[in-house]
DNA sequence: TTAGGGTTAG
């Protein structure tokens, strides 16, 4: 990226100069074409081909160049190009276009700096639902949905009324942090506006509010209400039934959901652009559902038909899902020998699994291997060390234990603890 | 041609 700032002082110095014709490449309405479909293709090059142009010549862009570019920053959380973006939208007068300001808010919160955000927002003169909803966005985005459902009040306090995208963003605050009663206000909000009950995003942020809140009962509820479903809303039933213990549910509906697939290939002779093809989120949720019914053998079968089925490459969450199925049953030679035929390196996660279940099934050996697996990925934790002198001694392995506690001290420093004094921000 | 939206183990 060329610096922006020194380009639009050249810029305005020339400004008296005699109007410059620019070849037809060089008109803002052709390139912003450019820019848009990078946009969607390859933000980077988005990015690129803006700072080419103005390389080239600055009056070869315009608001919509930058807009382009200032949400291919956010895509891809470019902080120092967006910066010199915001500069230029200054330098050239542009501030008052509210889409620019709306965008710049974006990137702001792409970038983690919520500060910012908020500072763009305060700027703006005539702020519509686009920009509170941007500010409470900015807010879940970056762990701060205690605020942002503050802001969501507020919004409501100026006399603006939220749509659809707010209310979407304003559950997904209450989801995080598990707020019923706030979700269940909004939920109340929404219900006066029965048309928005035809906003498959907004059914879904509602679903998944009752779920990550425990309430299962009105997750189902919801559910059931969405008349045209789509992946997410049959992933988030999956996995809402599968957290919450209830295994069964959670394989009936993902049984469903297979026949319902079924039933429409057969319709449709074979295309399957109407197909709910389940993906790797969903089958997280099935095995889940597997580990927690202790179902090894099912577990085991669903893992090769994600694989062999549906084509789904399974990731470290999947691996870890299959270990804990293991684990819970007991099964621990079963999830060592898993571990280590995985083709992808195991984290701390999947070895802390193991090291939990030898505790509790007793097995010094293999805890010992994944304690020193847990050293070599230099994730160790007090608790682990813990954890493998409670099985030593449990199992009156005394020498161990002793060498353990040798080990301990001195790989240790003294340990020290802090305590946050004043208010607890969420 | 221009803005803001949701699913993920332990």
């Amino acid at each position: 990226m060329i610096r922006f700032l020194h380009k639009v002082a050249k810029h305005f110095a020339s400004a008296a100069q005699p109007q410059i014709h620019f070849p037809n490449h060089l008109k803002p309405a052709r390139i912003n074409l450019s820019l848009k479909s990078y946009l969607k293709s390859n933000p980077i090059k988005t990015v690129l081909l803006f700072s080419d142009l103005l390389m080239k010549k600055i009056s070869a862009v315009d608001s919509y160049s930058l807009l382009y570019v200032i949400k291919a920053c956010a895509k891809k959380s470019l902080g120092t190009e967006g910066k010199q973006a915001h500069a230029l939208v200054i330098k050239l007068g542009y501030e008052p276009i509210i889409f620019l300001q709306t965008s710049l808010m974006d990137m702001y919160a792409a970038i983690a700096s919520v500060t910012d955000v908020h500072k763009v927002f305060d700027e703006i003169p005539n702020k519509n639902v686009v920009c509170w909803t941007s500010l409470i966005s900015a807010y879940v985005q970056n762990q701060k949905s205690y605020r942002a459902v503050e802001i969501f009040r507020q919004m409501q306090l100026h006399n603006v009324e939220p749509d659809q995208v707010a209310f979407t963003v304003a559950l997904s605050a209450c989801a995080d942090l598990g707020a019923l009663d706030k979700g269940e206000w909004v939920h109340d909000l929404i219900s006066r506006k029965p048309e928005f009950s035809e906003d498959l995003s907004l059914m879904n942020a509602l679903l998944n509010m009752y779920v990550k809140c425990g309430d299962i009962r009105k997750a189902k509820l919801v559910f059931d209400n969405i008349r045209i479903k789509d992946v997410r809303t049959w992933t988030s039933m999956i996995v809402g039934h599968a957290v919450h213990g209830q295994a069964e549910d959670s394989l009936r509906l993902f049984s469903a959901l297979e026949e319902e697939n079924k039933l429409r290939s057969s319709k449709s002779r074979g295309t399957t652009d109407e197909l709910l093809v389940p993906n790797d989120v969903m089958f997280i949720g099935v095995l889940m559902a597997c580990s927690h019914a202790g179902m090894v053998e099912e577990g085991k079968r669903y893992f090769r038909s994600m694989i062999e089925e549906y084509g789904i490459k399974p990731r470290l969450s999947h691996f870890g899902c299959m270990v804990d199925l293991f684990c819970r049953c007991g099964l621990l030679k079963e999830a060592y020998s898993f571990i280590l035929a995985m083709p992808i390196q195991p984290n701390a996660v999947i070895w802390r699994t193991l090291l939990g279940a030898s505790g509790v099934y007793g097995n010094g050996e293999l805890a010992a291997v994944a304690r020193s697996k847990l050293y070599e990925l230099n994730a160790s934790l007090v608790g682990d060390d813990v954890a493998l002198s409670n099985i030593y001694a449990a199992k009156g392995m005394w020498e161990e234990k002793i060498m353990l506690r040798h080990e301990m001290t001195q790989r240790r420093t003294p340990g020290c603890s802090s305590v946050e004094v004043g208010k607890l921000h969420s």
